[in-house]
DNA sequence: GCTGAAAACATGGACAG
DNA sequence: CTGTCCATGTTTTCAGC
């Protein structure tokens, strides 16, 4: 299943998701309908989840970018859940190790609109607020896959 | 630029990439060209910076993601920046808010694999290391924004 | 996994609002 | 300036191998 040609179909797709079954072929060295064939098998593995826009948050404003630390009250963990799916601003959730712990990523367009969110989180846990700043890395696949998957 | 037919056409592409421009045309209520010369202008504008393949990190063989909170030492920052660069594990870096303050994600494909990136950030940082039991949200996009342009 | 034909799609030009 | 329509070349897809 992951084989090289597997992997550089992967490498390949996460670079540009919208190259036609020709070029991908031509980059594998396979042909079109063999190349679609294995998209197609990859996608039913669940390996390729699907296909998404890379859209500039900043751009379509909310330039605010914030990860909140939060440790969740006992007994607020289930309410806790609930505000985190019904915020619209929460682009990203994780459950972590450490004592009802969780990492929120925020979005807002103004630094008011984020201090709202952060007074609705701080009603359920202790939360410690980290604006990002800048992103020095940002990728999908470790740099090892990348290199195995050649170029 | 940002009219409400530009908005459903990024969330359009953020839920399937790979659509025809005729399908997208007929979601938004316009001709193919038409579409297309919009995405154009979106991709120009640098709202649209790509198109990537999602793939399931777990089905490649790196089942353990984890967040590092990394404070630097002083002096070290630069060592640090660069140690992040050349981990293949690291896939994601923020630089947040706080005294030389990172927050780093790591995909490792076993534990033991995991500890040795770690080694290597505590050297120059202290670290707290929080490993991913599951992500309860997941998305690019704030709700806010979503809702905006429609279903 | 390849080839080849048919249908769907992308793209450029002419032109209308 | 942004849209539609239409003609042409690509791309996708399916059959047969």
């Amino acid at each position: 299943m992951l084989d090289p040609i597997n992997c550089k179909i992967i490498k390949t797709l996460q670079d540009d998701a919208r190259i036609s079954f020709a070029e991908l072929g031509k980059r594998v060295h396979l042909s079109a309908p063999a190349v679609a064939e294995r998209v197609r098998k990859l996608e039913a593995a669940g390996v390729i989840r699907g296909y998404r826009a890379d859209i500039d948050l900043d751009k379509l404003g909310y330039p605010i970018v914030a990860l909140v630390q939060c440790r969740v009250f006992r007994a607020k963990e289930k309410q806790f859940k609930q505000l985190v799916l019904d915020s619209d601003e929460v682009i990203e959730c994780y459950n972590v190790t450490g004592e009802q712990a969780f990492i929120v990523k925020v979005a807002a367009p103004t630094m008011p609109m984020l201090d709202d969110v952060l007074e609705r989180f701080c009603t359920l846990s202790d939360t410690n607020t980290m604006v990002v700043l800048s992103k020095p890395r940002d990728r999908v696949l470790p740099g090892s896959f990348v290199d195995a998957a050649g170029r």
